[in-house]
DNA sequence: AACCAGGCGCATA
DNA sequence: TATGCGCATGGT
């Protein structure tokens, strides 16, 4: 990975099997926005302007701490390329990585992605972007304008369902508050999932109402990064159904976060007859 | 204008 | 353990 500071600017070039775009745009983050070439979003308090040029990406005014900062949130110290390439010995994962080559799993804040998820139940991606967006408006700190951070535990747990019926999550907003509330007071503590063996981690994310196997593994895996877990969508069962009757290949293990990525974002895009 | 959406809680058997 | 239903809202 090599590093350039041009003006305000930090180029990163070499780095492999990494698209901005698709990365920010399939799925598993709902709050990225783009403007001509260039993505804006916020991760816990930092506004962050990214954009990609061939093998460079482009951290627009951005100091060297927040370029540490989200060299990981990006996870570009990965070697994609060759999780890529053992994801490929199984055909229908060849074409669908081949297809979308390039996403990576974003390490989001956990509480982000726990609540996203949450909002995700029985929902549509556009929806589910605006109720997220609403709630960060409604509730989160402006950083600049227009431009607001992810309400923290600590700031919903004071709030009733009620309160949030101005982001019309409808009957997730039960659940949000409580989620707000168990994490807030630590019932479950957030910091101590990241150490926890994966059934323990999601034992845990269980006991807040409106988290399921589907949420929990979610939460793990783009939250925790925890790229084993293999979250069951109504997509991905189809996937199942369609290509994987006697199961997923044993070789991918390790990397069925990732597998799971690429076929959902692979199946959801394909048209059917 | 119906059908469905990155599911879950709850009741019932 | 295994189904099945209702749920708020609005995108397509």
């Amino acid at each position: 990975m090599k590093i350039n500071f041009v003006n305000n600017d930090i180029i990163v070039s070499d780095v492999s099997c990494f698209s901005l775009s698709l990365s920010l745009d399939c799925g598993q983050a709902f709050r990225w926005k783009r403007y001509g070439d260039i993505w804006q979003g916020v991760v816990c308090d930092k506004v962050l302007n990214v954009s990609q040029d061939g093998e460079n990406i482009i951290f627009h005014n951005t100091t060297k701490d927040d370029l540490t900062f989200f060299t990981d949130y990006f996870d570009l110290n990965r070697n994609y390329e060759n999780i890529v390439g053992i994801l490929s010995r199984d055909p229908y994962l060849n074409i669908a990585c081949r297809e979308y080559y390039g996403i990576r799993i974003l390490k989001q804040q956990p509480w982000e992605a726990l609540c996203s998820f949450i909002i995700s139940a029985n929902n549509n991606i556009p929806r589910i972007k605006g109720i997220i967006e609403r709630l960060c408006i409604y509730f989160g700190k402006e950083l600049q304008e227009s431009l607001y951070s992810f309400p923290s535990p600590i700031e919903l747990a004071e709030l009733s369902a009620d309160d949030l019926a101005p982001i019309r999550a409808g009957f997730r907003a039960k659940y949000i508050i409580d989620a707000a509330r168990k994490v807030a007071s630590c019932e479950v503590d957030l910091n101590k999932i990241k150490a926890l063996e994966l059934s323990d981690a999601k034992t845990n994310l269980l006991k807040i109402k409106g988290v399921g196997e589907k949420v929990a593994d979610c939460s793990l895996l783009y939250g925790f990064n925890r790229l084993a877990v293999f979250p069951k969508d109504v997509w991905v069962k189809r996937v199942l159904d369609e290509m994987y009757p006697h199961g997923l290949p044993p070789f991918i293990s390790g990397y069925e976060g990732i597998a799971q990525q690429y076929l959902f974002h692979w199946r959801r895009n394909i048209k059917i007859e």
